[in-house]
DNA sequence: ATGGTCGCGTAGCGA
């Protein structure tokens, strides 16, 4: 089966790339970010044209995740298992932004564990919005640990916001004082590795240069000035069985294409 | 140091 993850930057805009990346590539199970799109206003038909089931966790503007299974392929609908992890907004009285999305998918090859997550940004740092990225981040490591405890083959993939290492960006002196490279960032992820959980792009070279976003704004694509903040983490379960692992990099080339490419894995199972 | 570009929703925030 293959399981997949894209930040697609909002629905509205990025439907045809959405349903033209699902034709193409047809994974098993798509997870998005950013839909920013409410539950009631997602185009949830034109995506079950294609054979696909639906499960959206939304909210009006920003954010929003959502998981889709192949249904043609012989998956069943996503079944819920947790949506949010309890963390309040940066700002005062604004409740639970919609960011994260663990569902159980049951294709017929069995049972896989897939939580789809859109880490908050951090920016700017220091701040309020930085101390909320953290906090997310340590409740993701319990609600992961969890997970783990049930060992069951799980995957927890998604926009992470997080730049691991030096060699994930283009240029570390132009993102030196961005969240998604502060120590503490990195410290967090690192502790989820720690933990024993594995990166699945970072096995396409250890020595980095993989990219994964390309911002917008001064040419970034063109110049290839890229990072890698979008990951696929591996319970030991899974770990054993990844067959392939890539980055739909072609995609982030196209005609209104989103600022993210596809990421995918491929397991023996 | 600044400006550079998108999306959502139709001003200004978020990235």
């Amino acid at each position: 089966m293959k399981i997949a993850t894209f930040n697609i930057n909002g629905i509205k805009a990025r439907l045809p790339r959405l349903l033209e990346w699902l034709a193409e590539t047809r994974p098993s199970v798509a997870c998005l970010q950013e839909i920013k799109s409410q539950d009631e206003t997602f185009p949830g038909n034109e995506i079950e044209a294609l054979g696909y089931h639906v499960l959206t966790h939304g909210q009006k503007a920003f954010n929003g995740v959502a998981v889709l299974t192949d249904g043609k392929a012989g998956f069943e609908p996503p079944k819920e298992i947790q949506r949010g992890l309890g963390i309040e907004g940066p700002k005062e009285g604004e409740g639970e932004q919609a960011r994260y999305l663990e569902v159980d998918a049951t294709g017929p090859d069995g049972t896989v564990r897939v939580a789809c997550l859109y880490l908050p940004n951090g920016n700017p740092h220091p701040g309020p919005k930085f101390n909320y990225k953290l906090a997310w981040m340590a409740a993701l490591r319990t609600r992961m640990a969890a997970i783990w405890a049930e060992e069951v083959p799980a995957v927890v993939l998604g926009d992470f916001n997080v730049i691991p290492e030096d060699d994930d960006v283009f240029s570390v002196r132009a993102m030196a004082n961005d969240a998604l490279m502060q120590p503490e960032s990195r410290g967090a992820y690192a502790r989820l590795l720690g933990d024993g959980w594995t990166d699945a792009v970072r096995t396409l070279n250890p020595r980095g240069g993989v990219w994964t976003y390309w911002d917008y704004q001064a040419g970034a694509w063109q110049r290839d000035h890229g990072f890698r903040i979008d990951h696929i983490l591996l319970s030991p379960e899974c770990a054993d069985r990844m067959r392939a692992v890539g980055v739909d990099k072609a995609h982030r080339g196209r005609e209104k294409a989103s600022d993210h490419a596809p990421v995918w894995l491929e397991l023996s199972l």
